[in-house]
DNA sequence: GGCAGATTGTGAAAAACTTAACGACTATCT
DNA sequence: AGATAGTCGTTAAGTTTTTCACAATCTGCC
């Protein structure tokens, strides 16, 4: 399964679950069929991109047809693992790290965030959003074999700190939200969301480069 | 100036933010000099690469010798236009836009949110993190002429009329939260930041992709 | 049963982006 | 002064991603 998989471009893989969503709602919409062209307007992926996408699954369509959204729904739920949950923990339950908390990433979602953590005495014991607060002591021990991945939303001066304690306590992903870049090894993963710097790039593009008819949007 | 700017490619225009935050880190601690090496291991991205994006601007460094910090950070400066304040607004005052709204994003940034809209009665009226609340009937009234950019923190079943409002009050660009993929016309900009799906592709990368030794990040 | 129209899957081309490699140059040490 | 250890800018190669365009083939209808 693994071996296969790996041929599926990084840019499609980060495409799926952007499918998968759509597909849900048209499955909850009780649409039966859907075409490479109305799934495109409904995600801004160009329609040639999507057939791409899928093809490297296999044939999933029909010729003259389009997609069957029951069959599409099964599979992207296979593919994206969605039977299982990941477990997730949050780093930093300040006011971003909250607004995580009250958000239901559980919804349309196979992540489950299980415990969130803080070095403030008043926020740990509290529970937000249904998920329990700790001390940031307890880190490694709860941590440890049973968490997957970790949110980072700690001020960008104890993200580094913080990151290898997770690494030590066998975290393979982390979410940084923090605007410091952080070091981890080899096999660990790091995706950065750095708000500002998305913020500013808007800012850029919309003074250099001024969009004409037909241009291309971002993601 | 536009004609040449639009040289540039995209991938490089999203890391300029990046690389003008580091390079004020840097010369806030007193640093003459940098390279690209010493660069590229801050911000992760390789060397390479840097010195392939700096140099769509002219030569800014001296061989054997690298980069001038104080040069490189006027240049910069001047290029992401951070001497003007680029005025923005947010619609939603949730859990996510609360968290924005106390984030100072001024800070180390040429934007700035001058009004916070939402339609709940309790908030309209109160001040977060500094930006006024208003009530949404205003939108249009506040936004008109004044306001580049919008940050759309509203409930997804929201976010196309927003939208359809921000457009017709003369807004640019949106930077839009929401999983909501809304329709604009053709000349405005909309980045999609979709934080449910970075979290699901990062699990599916983990799954998926474990790295080996001498593995890509990815942003 | 057959035909018009729709739509996929994909080969091939193009575009976009990254990385390697190296000549030219700087600074510094002996 | 000459040797040594960097370092840039850039050319060229490599890689990844997107897009075009169309034969193959299925649907829906008559
Ligand atoms: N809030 C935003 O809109 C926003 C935007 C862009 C980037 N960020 C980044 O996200 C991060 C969090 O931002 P925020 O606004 O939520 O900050 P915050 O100060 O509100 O929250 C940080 C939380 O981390 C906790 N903390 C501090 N040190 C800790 C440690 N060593 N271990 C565990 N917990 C610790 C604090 O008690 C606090 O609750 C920052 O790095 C910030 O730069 C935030
Ligand atoms: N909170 C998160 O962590 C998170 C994560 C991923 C995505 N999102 C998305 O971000 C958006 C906001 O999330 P949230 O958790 O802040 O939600 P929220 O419900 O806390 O906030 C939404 C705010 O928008 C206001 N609002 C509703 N309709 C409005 C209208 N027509 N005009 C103006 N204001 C209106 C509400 O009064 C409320 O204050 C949602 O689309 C959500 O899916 C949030």
């Amino acid at each position: 399964m693994d071996i296969e998989q790996h041929k599926i471009p990084q840019a499609t893989a980060k495409r799926l679950p952007l499918y998968y969503r759509f597909i849900n709602n048209l499955h909850s919409q009780g649409k039966q069929r859907v075409s490479s062209k109305e799934l495109s307007e409904a995600v801004k992926v160009d329609s040639a991109t999507i057939r791409r996408d899928f093809s490297y699954f296999g044939a999933l369509g029909k010729k003259g047809y389009g997609y069957n959204v029951e069959y599409l729904l099964s599979f992207f739920r296979k593919t994206l693992d969605q039977d299982e949950i990941t477990k997730v923990a949050l780093i930093g339950v300040g006011n971003l790290g909250t607004a995580f908390l009250h958000y239901n990433f559980m919804k349309n979602n196979n992540t489950k965030i299980e415990y969130a953590f803080d070095s403030n005495a008043d926020k740990v014991g509290t529970e937000i959003g249904g998920v329990p607060v700790k001390h940031i002591d307890e880190l490694e021990d709860m941590v440890k074999g049973d968490i997957t991945a970790a949110i980072l939303t700690v001020p960008s001066a104890a993200a580094q700190g913080i990151t290898d304690r997770l690494v030590q306590s066998g975290v393979s992903g982390i979410l940084n939200f923090t605007p410091a870049r952080i070091t981890v090894p080899e096999h660990i993963r790091v995706h950065h969301i750095d708000l500002s710097i998305e913020l500013q790039a808007l800012v850029y593009f919309l003074k250099h480069y001024p969009l004409e008819a037909g241009e291309e949007q971002e993601e």
